[in-house]
DNA sequence: TCAAAAGTGTTATGATTACACCCATGA
DNA sequence: TCATGGGTGTAATCATAACACTTTTGA
């Protein structure tokens, strides 16, 4: 399987462990205090030094996309099981000024409570950023963001996917904080929870809220296995 | 830009004027007496000869991916503007058995009234398949073919793109065809009339239907300016 | 005149919206 | 007691679905 190739020019001596000209770049988007935030790597090396970028890496020569994927995510997050999702391949010819690559981009939502910041890569600090305070990126990343950010609205739409950026137990109102964050709209209350309420999608857990200094609400958690039952069945989620 | 790598076990000269190890493959849609095809090949060299597949190429090295998907299909089909998107990447290291391989899906839908076909390729033949009738395809090539699917009928309902597999005039029943047979649902006439003509997309062309042995319906196109003033007015198309 | 599809009308049901209002709790 | 969010009720409006019915046309 591993192939052996010589450079004319260099003479040099490449060895494919890892699939030359693609790579992954990975959106993962996080939820905290009302806000949607990304996690960026600033680049330690190399033309873009100092630049902020979504995180990526190589695909093995043996290694699924996917796969390779959550291993990206896996060695930046620790985290194992995670929402991840493929957005599609951005081919611009001009996007990597080094030579042609094409990058497959890829979005993961993730629970912040789980997660703990791991350093690694080539990449000297990964840092949270607002959705609504992106920097300029390096390559093509700001579009794969934007892309990404689109595509979490249409799906968030037509999918319960929200979930995974809240904790296990959240909510309601937190879940419609989510909703209005990322679709950038504002709902009513009464109405919203009526809604997901009928849907059935939730599980209420028979616990309060403690801590708060008002009112306590009841807790709720997805739950994945009704969820299943109910599409079986034809259910169509849709906000 | 163009590198010379020489294979190690063969001696064999490479000029990269392609990209290696990705390529393109395209599911291309028409429409036609009430039924859902696709246009797929027939190989006629290598280990999958006589087998079918999806029409598919390679990435020049200076080409947008997009562009590869667009030259494939004019070098097929002689369109020049066609429907086209994006699907994802294939990634499984074992899809292609001579080497690993990525490629990228794409997903076309084309007016079969406006449609030649040019042999070209590889392949010594090509050929419509009913949706329903599609046989054992070379390599992953059924899974891509499944996922376009799943995908147009998610796409058809909420952007209207199903009129690209229809004539420029076409009549109402047409359409609601056209989304019964992708969509695999009955609907009822004078419910899905109102609807359509509700959104405002559709021009009434004061033209209507010849040589048919019942009431002539009207015919009525596409109005792609009235759909981006609509979007832009916050509307939302929705089947 | 008949078959086939075009096209209109009507009604019941359910979803969505807007908004008024009461409840529970800690500061 | 007040502020804050939790939570319920209700009425108007709109969308959808089901289906009965009339119209037009060529064979």
């Amino acid at each position: 399987m591993k192939k052996q190739l010589v450079d004319k020019e260099s003479g040099e001596l490449i060895e494919t462990e890892v699939m030359k000209s693609i790579t992954i770049d990975c959106v993962i988007f996080g939820f905290e205090n009302g806000s949607l935030e990304v996690l960026l790597v600033k680049h330690a090396e190399g033309i873009s030094k100092g630049k902020w970028g979504l995180p990526g890496g190589w695909i093995l020569n043996n290694e699924d996309i996917d796969c390779a994927a959550q291993r990206l995510l896996k060695e930046l997050t620790s985290l194992k099981s995670i929402y991840l999702e493929q957005l599609k391949a951005f081919g611009d010819p001009n996007r990597f000024p080094l030579g042609r690559v094409i990058t497959i981009g890829y979005y993961a939502l993730i629970k912040k409570e789980d997660y703990n910041i791991k350093a690694g890569f080539t990449a000297s600090e990964a840092k949270w950023h607002k959705i609504k305070e992106i920097p300029d990126l390096i390559y093509d990343h700001n579009k794969i963001l934007n892309y990404s950010l689109e595509n979490l609205r249409k799906k968030i739409r037509q999918a319960p996917i929200g979930f995974n950026l809240l904790p296990e137990k959240f909510t309601l109102l937190q879940l419609m904080q989510l909703y209005e964050e990322i679709l950038n709209v504002g709902m009513d209350k009464p109405n919203f929870r009526r809604k997901i309420l009928k849907m059935k999608l939730l599980k209420d857990l028979n616990e309060k809220q403690t801590e708060v200094s008002h009112r306590a609400a009841k807790l709720y958690r997805f739950d994945h296995e009704i969820y299943k039952k109910l599409t079986k069945k034809g259910f169509n989620f849709e906000f």
